[in-house]
Order: structure tokens, then sequence, then C-alpha cells
DNA sequence: GTAACTGCAAAATATTTGCATCCTT
DNA sequence: AAGGATGCAAATATTTTGCAGTTAC
């Protein structure tokens, strides 16, 4: 018989200190926490969503900390917005290496709030004006989300 | 307080005060040093950089309640970013009923830094996977503008 | 004259830095 | 043991709010 893979045996398939370890990054129970929480969320998160969702376990500072070191390291990138607003969220496929590669849409539900990554979905290229040069594109798509629809 | 009248403008026939009383809004010295400094810009602006070009003359508090102001009567918009600042562009076409129509790709400079609207480059669609509902699109190209090439 | 707008002060938030202590390796 | 990571306190930076005085219409 087929193995179902259900998110949670997904989950099991993720070590989280290897992920750490791999990149040189000591195995510590903020980064721990922070990391998981990434592994378990459908979307993007914010800098106070953490901070909610880690409580008294995690420090502030140290959550600002975590994130600029998981960005560096690219194990994190930075969600692009239409507002203001900063999020994270898992490079899905070999950002671990050093190099990002979320070169793919994001989607923001103007219902649920919720951002996800839509690995997927590659940005397209455009034609631009005479005299630009481009090196990368990011794209934002905003609407209902599966869940809100 | 006069209105400088720089070549650019005077040659569009731009009418600051125009624009302000189209958008029944009263017409203060703050809000047309604010509009002009956007006519004469390239690209797009941070609080910031409006705050030191206007120095004393506009104070901080009239400067982020302003911006506000504009936004919401669809003078300027807010320009998307891959970081997480927060950039206003002036609406080209016809934003100023009231509606944003600002489904243009923006440009940023890796070079000098500034973000211009591609107000000729519209955003192309994409095929999102079964469960998304698209209401609306944003793209930011990253790379190097004309001037720095 | 009245409503809208501004500036100032201050409150509320958000982010960064320094340093002593603790933990991972 | 040594270097890195954390927590706490405090310094900065950013944004919002309240209110009294001023200005546009």
């Amino acid at each position: 018989m087929a193995l179902a893979i259900t998110l949670d045996n997904l989950h099991n398939m993720i070590n989280i200190p290897d992920i750490l370890k791999r990149n040189s990054l000591s195995i510590t129970d903020g980064r721990m926490k922070i990391l998981e929480l990434f592994y378990n969320s459908e979307g993007a998160l914010a800098h106070a969503d953490i901070e909610k969702k880690t409580g008294l376990a995690v420090d502030r500072v140290t959550v600002y900390r975590t994130l600029q070191t998981f960005v560096e390291k690219g194990i994190i990138h930075q969600v692009p917005t239409t507002d203001n607003s900063i999020l994270y969220a898992l490079c899905k496929h070999d950002c671990e290496k050093g190099h990002h590669h979320d070169n793919h849409v994001h989607f923001v539900c103007n219902q649920c709030e919720a951002t996800v990554c839509l690995d997927e979905v590659t940005v397209p290229s455009v034609k631009l004006p005479v005299g630009f040069r481009p090196v990368q594109a990011a794209m934002i798509v905003t609407g209902l989300c599966k869940n809100c629809i």
C-alpha cells in the first residue's frame, strides 16, 4: 500500500536540530521553538506572531536576533508586502545553502490576512522599458485563499 | 507661500492647488510642498525623504497625516517593497477619483536605491493553484535603472 | 464664524545596542 | 574552557494621539 504522507509525518521527517547544525548554528531552545513554529504554520509570520506564540519562552530581543540570523543563513526569507509589514517565511527549496530562491509568488488573503508562499508558481518575467536591467522580481497576489473562498 | 514653478510642472501644466481642490482638501503650505515634492521627484519617496526635504517647513506629524490623507484620496499610493520600507508614489493616471489603479510594475534600483513606477508596464497575470481567487497583483523588479547602468 | 489643519508635547510601539550571565560545543 | 547565545535594561527610532492655537474658506 502507498504510504500516506500526512502533514504529521511530513513534520516528523523534518529534523529541526539538523537544520540548525547544517547552518553552523548552535542548537538552542529559542531557535528550535521558532523554527518549529515556521514548520507548523501555513503561511508567513510576522515578528509579533512569533512573539505571541512563543510567549515568555523566548525573549523579544532573541526573536529579533534569531529572525535576522535565519535570514542571513537562508533558512527563512522576508516576504514582500504591499503594505509595510515585515513577514518571514521558510525557504522551501534549498535556500539553506545560503542563496535565496524565493522567486515564487506570494499570496495574501484579504479575509484571513494569511500570507502564503505559492512555491509552485514562479514569478513571470516582464518586458521592461529601455534602460532598465532586471535582476530579480517579486510578485504579490491578494485575494481569497482556499480557506476563505 | 509661493509655489515654485519648475520647468517640469509648468510644461505638464500641473496645478498643485487644483489637485487639492479636486480632492476637497484645503490648500495649505504643507500639502503643497509635499505634493510638489512628489511631482518633482523621479521615483517613490519614503516618509524620511519627505521629512528631510521639507525640513522645518513641515512638522513630522503633519507629514504622516498628509501622506495618509493623500493615500485615502488616491493622490498617491503605497509602493510595495521587498524589504520593509514604506514608500509612496504619485498615482499617475486617474487615481484621484478615489480608486487606485496602481497595477503597474515597480522597479527598485540596487545601485541608487531609487524606486520608480513603470506606469507603462502592467503586472502580468499568473495561474494560481486551485482554491486561490486572485483580486489584485503587485510586482517589484529589482536591478539597475537607466541612470546606473 | 466654523470646520479643517497644524504644531507641539507626550504616549505608545517598534527596533537596536551593551553587557553580564548562561549554555552549547 | 571558549565562544556563542540569551535575557535584561536601556537607548533609539518610529508612529500615533490629544489638544490648543491657527488658517482656509
